[in-house]
This record gives structure tokens, C-alpha cells and sequence, in this order.
DNA sequence: TCTGGGGTCCTAGGACCC
DNA sequence: TCTGGGGTCCTAGGACCC
């Protein structure tokens, strides 16, 4: 395979993405700290963070670190055409985009030809581009692989722009503490501690045997490469979902187990009809469960044939429910997830849907069929078109 | 009054098969 | 018949990401 020795993959990552697109809709929140969502924080402005108010923050801690903020309730659907918006503009700038989540994607613009300039000038007119149409700011890393391209966008954040050439890659990657690196998180970051390895240089420095032996193989292995700068990964189109699922946190009251019931019914009927919509079946469903004490529990089973029949889903819900039963009983309930695994085609998929009658619940469709067949960057048109009522979505792409 | 909701990937052990 | 190696599948848990 060709390896590019050129920096040509860009990490393209909106900033503060929710907060900023309110900030966008509402002068009076410019400059101002912007907590998005009151129960658990779902973004927060740059002015809110530099108090301490982070994601998955409770209101009310966040709350407590920044009194001034203001809160506001998460607008999902501007969210999700702002997305598309700059999808939208990703897609212009080259063909070989993969998103990897609503609101950032990788971009190769390796071979686009010298019309386009150079790769940090396509890197600039992408910033120029989102913040000028679109309102957003956006932080741009251009690298030579898909990692060093991610550290680069977090590093410069936000609002940044920031390449690293190949030859300065360790030099860059070498003194950032170990949390810069995708993938290492608090408990991996624990684990490097107590060897004294603090900095992305001392990963290197290190054997990759001592690596596995630390983080498990895997883990160890991948680490070891990122910190020497190799990441073969190429940048994919299309890539597809693994698995579906809904869940709903319960708060702390106590649920009968009819109640209980009745919740699982609800979120196995959305799964349902979002598998249907996608073209998709299952085969492996799992019972997802949290606890007051944070702890998590799954109870999963494979079926013979994978299937999209909401009833064959149901009653294999049911049944986990069952055999979970005895830990729901002994431990406080708080959340409860149906997740569908092992997905695959269902043989024929249809090129339209119509959606007359556009309910949530043929938005939620929309978004999972556009998403599964055409990659996530594809999501936004499907929404878009499926508010206005009376109109048929083209689901085949341009 | 109600309060996170989506995902990906890896590991380990047991069952089972060749 | 016993032993052992090696593989796949399933289940449960865990780390991490946005």
C-alpha cells in the first residue's frame, strides 16, 4: 500500500459544538458562558470552561463552578442541521470524508490535484468556509496520519489551526502529557502513573512488552505505535454501524417491575423500527443496566436467526429481564438499555422512503437509514427534508 | 418535574469442535 | 482412551469516545 509521507489527513472538530451553535443563534449568549442542558451538561461555551464546567457534568456542580452561566435546553434538531451544514462543506472539499460523530470527521486530501493548493491552504479555506457559511468555529490538525491529525486538532483548540510536518512528529508528540493520546483515558492514564510514565516520550521510551504487560495487548500495542508516530489507518468512507441502541435513565425513584416492563416495550418498539428502516437485522440482543452506585450490568443473548421483528426482539428482552431479575431486586435501578448487536443487512433494502407524515419516530428512521447506508455524514439531509411534511426523501445520494 | 444518550473496541473464560 | 493444541462462538465486563 502507498504510505503517504506527506501531511494530507485533516481533523476537522467543531468547538464546543452545542454552545456554539447557540451562541450562533442567540447574540445575547455571545462571549458569555453557555451551559447546554440543566440535568447533565452536554456542552459548554469556552467562557463556561474556563470556570471548570465540563461534559457530562450534573447541572448542579456545573452550576456551582460558574453561577453566571447560562443554561439553556439543547435544541437536538439545529444541532443536527448545523452538522449537515458543515458535512456539507467537508464533502465539497473532498470526497474521502469520515465523520465520527455529529460533529467531527476525517478529511484526506491527499491526490485532489494542485487546483485545490496545498493542504494547509485547503485547511484554511475549510475554517474560513464553516465560520463564513455556516457561523461555527471549527479547529482544524493536518498531519500525515489519522492520529497525529486528531492530537493536533485537541491540541490547538480552539478555534486553531495547527499542522504537523513529518518531520517534526515526535518532536510534537513526544512531551504531551499521555492523556493527549486517543484512546488513553483516566484509568489507563492511572495505570502509566505508577510506572512513572507521565508523557507521551516516556510511552516510547518504554518497551512495547512492558506496554502489554501493563495495558493488556491490544491496548499496549496501539499504544506503542501512536507513541512512534505509526498509525496505518487509512481515512474510510462509508463506514457503518455495529450496533443500535436506546436506553433511559430512571432516575431514583423506584419502578414496578410493570413499570419496568413498559419501558423495556418502548425502547425494544424504537430500536424496532429503527432497525427496519435501516435495512438491518440483529442478531444479539443485550439488557443494559446501571445502578445508584454507578455499577453497570449486561445480561445479552444470541439468537439463532438474526431478525427485526420487533415481537422476536421483545421476548428476548423480556427474558433477559428475567434473568436479571435478582440484580434489579437487590440494587437500586437507574438506567435501563436495549442494545442490538451483530447487525446485518436484511436483503432487500429500498431506495425511498416516503414520509408524508413526519413523525419522530420516521426522523429517527430517516437519520438511521441515511447514517447506515450512506455513512453519518449523509444523516442531516434525510431530517431536514423529513420536517416538511408532504415530502418524499430521496435516499440515494446526488 | 425530571434529569445522558448514544457508540467502538478489547479481554477473559467457558462451551464446543476438530 | 487419553492428552493436548488450536480454533470459533457466546457471554459479561470494562475502558474509552463524543
Amino acid at each position: 500500500m502507498f504510505v503517504s509521507t506527506e501531511a494530507t489527513i485533516l481533523h476537522a472538530d467543531l468547538d464546543a459544538f452545542y454552545a456554539s451553535v447557540e451562541q450562533r443563534d442567540d447574540p445575547r449568549l455571545r462571549a458569555r458562558p453557555v451551559i447546554v442542558g440543566s440535568g447533565v451538561v452536554l456542552a459548554a461555551s469556552y467562557e463556561a470552561r474556563a470556570h471548570g464546567v465540563r461534559t457530562a457534568m450534573s447541572g448542579g456542580q456545573a452550576r456551582r463552578l460558574c453561577p453566571q452561566a447560562i443554561v439553556v435546553e439543547p435544541r437536538m434538531s439545529a444541532y443536527t442541521e448545523a452538522s449537515r451544514a458543515v458535512f456539507a462543506v467537508f464533502r465539497h472539499t473532498t470526497p474521502l470524508v469520515e465523520g465520527l460523530s455529529i460533529d467531527e470527521a476525517f478529511l484526506d486530501v491527499g491526490g485532489l490535484g494542485k487546483s485545490s493548493g496545498s493542504p494547509v491552504e485547503i485547511a484554511a479555506r475549510l475554517r474560513r468556509e464553516v465560520a463564513g457559511e455556516i457561523g461555527l468555529p471549527i479547529t482544524v490538525g493536518l498531519a500525515r496520519t489519522k492520529f497525529l491529525a486528531k492530537v493536533a486538532s485537541g491540541v490547538a483548540k480552539p478555534d486553531g489551526l495547527l499542522v504537523v510536518p513529518p518531520h517534526r512528529e515526535l518532536g510534537f508528540l513526544h512531551p504531551l502529557p499521555v492523556r493527549r493520546l486517543w484512546g488513553v483515558g483516566p484509568v489507563t492514564a492511572d495505570k502509566l502513573a505508577t510506572r512513572g510514565i507521565r508523557t507521551v516520550g516516556e510511552v516510547a521510551a518504554v518497551p512495547e512488552s512492558a506496554l502489554v504487560s501493563l495495558l493488556g495487548r491490544a491496548t499496549g500495542r496501539h499504544l506503542y505505535a501512536l507513541a512512534l508516530g505509526r498509525d496505518p489507518r487509512p481515512v474510510r468512507t462509508g463506514v457503518r454501524r455495529r450496533s443500535m441502541g436506546a436506553q433511559r435513565a430512571l432516575g431514583r425513584r423506584d419502578r414496578s417491575p410493570e413499570d419496568l416492563d413498559a419501558i423495556v416495550v418502548g425502547l425494544v418498539d424504537r430500536l424496532g423500527r429503527r432497525l427496519r428502516a435501516a435495512g438491518r437485522v440483529s442478531r444479539t440482543v443485550t439488557l443494559r443496566l446501571r445502578f445508584d452506585d454507578f455499577t453497570r450490568a449486561t445480561r445479552s443473548h444470541t439468537l439463532a436467526q438474526a431478525t427485526a421483528e420487533t415481537p422476536a426482539i421483545l421476548t428476548t428482552a423480556r427474558g433477559l429481564l428475567a434473568v436479571a431479575g435478582e440484580l434489579i431486586s437487590i440494587r437500586g435501578l437507574t438506567l435501563i438499555g436495549v442494545a442490538l448487536g451483530d447487525l446485518h443487512d436484511d436483503g432487500a433494502v429500498q431506495l425511498a422512503l416516503p414520509f408524508g407524515q413526519a413523525d419522530a419516530g420516521a426522523l429517527d428512521c430517516a437519520v438511521d437509514e441515511v447514517r447506515d447506508r450512506f455513512g453519518s455524514s449523509a444523516i442531516t439531509r434525510a431530517v431536514l427534508l423529513g420536517r416538511d411534511p408532504g415530502i418524499s426523501v430521496p435516499l440515494l445520494p446526488d
